[in-house]
DNA sequence: CGCGTAATTGAGATATCTCAAGACAGGTGG
DNA sequence: CCACCTGTCTTGAGATATCTCAATTACGCG
């Protein structure tokens, strides 16, 4: 009933590095089972140590941290093929939440394999360092962003860095790509106000630059939301998927 | 002339993981040299793919994102432990700028032997990944700071961050670490005006909460610093020291 | 049909920014 | 030894991007 990785529906895409036999082997070992929940699921919560660790299949989710107020930062969204739990995996305790914004499917992996994962698979456990410095890479974007752009150019920046991940995935047509965020968690992610992220998107439809409604982006100047997000430009580079 | 590790000033701080003695023999060999640079001088610059890691022996240094109109985001600063260049080492791209700010000491290794670091020493490696992913979680808790925090708190949350580390670097008495930044850096690095960092600077002295002044930062009330700041109470962790 | 959630819009409030000037310390050259 | 310069810190005051409060609309769901 769980998908065997060699027929795992994302791996073939160009957007991650391709496995050899004796990695998809490992890796359908190391797979202890699949995981399918409902939106508002919460997956990890700071604090715990949790024994398993999750790549998404299929679906979305949000990886934040809360305020004993209240107040949320949204670290980032979690698309298909992202790794989720890291963190907890390596350094046994867990810093942030994360939930399920839609329904997701999410293969499991047991943190304990972890380690023969380093003492037996050297290239998959640089994979793992790679993610991890490509997470902090990005948390270093977002914080660029965050820290020093205007309202503006941090939504384009987010947008542009949004749409090309989700493109990359070919999960539909381009210039469109789904993006069942509400508002809020943008707002969040950028450390703006409800009110203003509003206000700002509403610019950018006006502009024809970008729309975002009823869960899809659609981009019509990828290189105009670039250039007014300040991204940096990067060679694309393919991701390993754990 | 260059120190060997078994004989590194820092290695037996509490702060730091102790070395089995086939790691000190292979870290002996991993290391390539040690260098000393003057105040202001560029160790790693963004685009560029250097073939050298560093690992912080002495002195204090500033990891930054600049924009195409000068804007600075401080992502770190860097103290002595500190790993330097990992993300160019695993990715072959480094995004961000590393400079030295005083004097420093550098450990240097050559980033061709980071692979048989993990095809030799799993353990050393899986230190890799758990250094990736203190700075993953570092920087989600930065994004927290200067997306959802006020000046007040997010420069609270800085200063007790700042000052628990170096503490455990027993560079000098409690009370009092030696901190030799500019107000702009601490600003840059909250995403504040360099005004604002002084006022609100200002209003923590009156307090007698701390005050930094001299290159020197002095805290006279950490548990005060740390509520103010909203720091998340976290078990105190020893790290690895590459 | 009524309710809850999300998006939208208007308008006043404010935390933070920008501009500007002065104080202070350290370094340099005459 | 003094005059000058430069970089950093400090302080005041007006400007503004963004926030908060509040009301309205739109939509899906039971």
């Amino acid at each position: 009933m769980s998908i065997k990785c060699r027929n795992c529906p994302i791996r073939g895409l160009p957007l991650f590095q391709q496995m050899t036999d004796s990695e998809l082997a490992f890796m359908e070992g190391f797979k202890v089972g699949e995981m399918q929940v409902q939106p508002g699921t919460p997956l990890l919560s700071a604090g715990a140590s949790s024994p398993q660790l999750f790549t998404a299949l299929r679906g979305f989710g949000l990886r934040y941290n809360l305020l004993p107020d209240g107040r949320r930062q949204v670290l980032s969204f979690i698309f298909p093929g992202d790794l989720i739990g890291l963190q907890s995996g390596v350094m046994h305790q867990m810093t942030h939440h994360v939930e399920a914004t839609t329904a997701m499917t999410l293969c499991v992996f047991n943190r304990n394999q972890i380690w023969s994962l380093f003492r037996n698979l050297p290239a998959r456990a640089y994979d793992l360092t790679w993610l991890a410095a490509s997470e902090e890479r990005f948390l270093g974007e977002a914080l660029t962003a965050i820290g020093q752009k205007s309202a503006l150019e941090s939504l384009c920046w987010a947008l542009a860095r949004i749409y090309r991940r989700l493109e990359a995935l070919k999960l539909d047509d381009t210039k469109s790509v789904p993006l069942p965020y509400r508002q809020q968690d943008l707002a969040d992610a950028l450390g703006l106000s409800l009110v203003h992220t509003n206000k700002t998107l509403a610019r950018l439809r006006e502009r024809q630059v970008a729309t975002w409604n009823d869960g899809r982006l659609t981009v019509n100047d990828i290189h105009q939301l670039e250039e007014m997000g300040l991204v940096e430009s990067r060679l694309p580079q393919t991701r390993p998927l754990m």
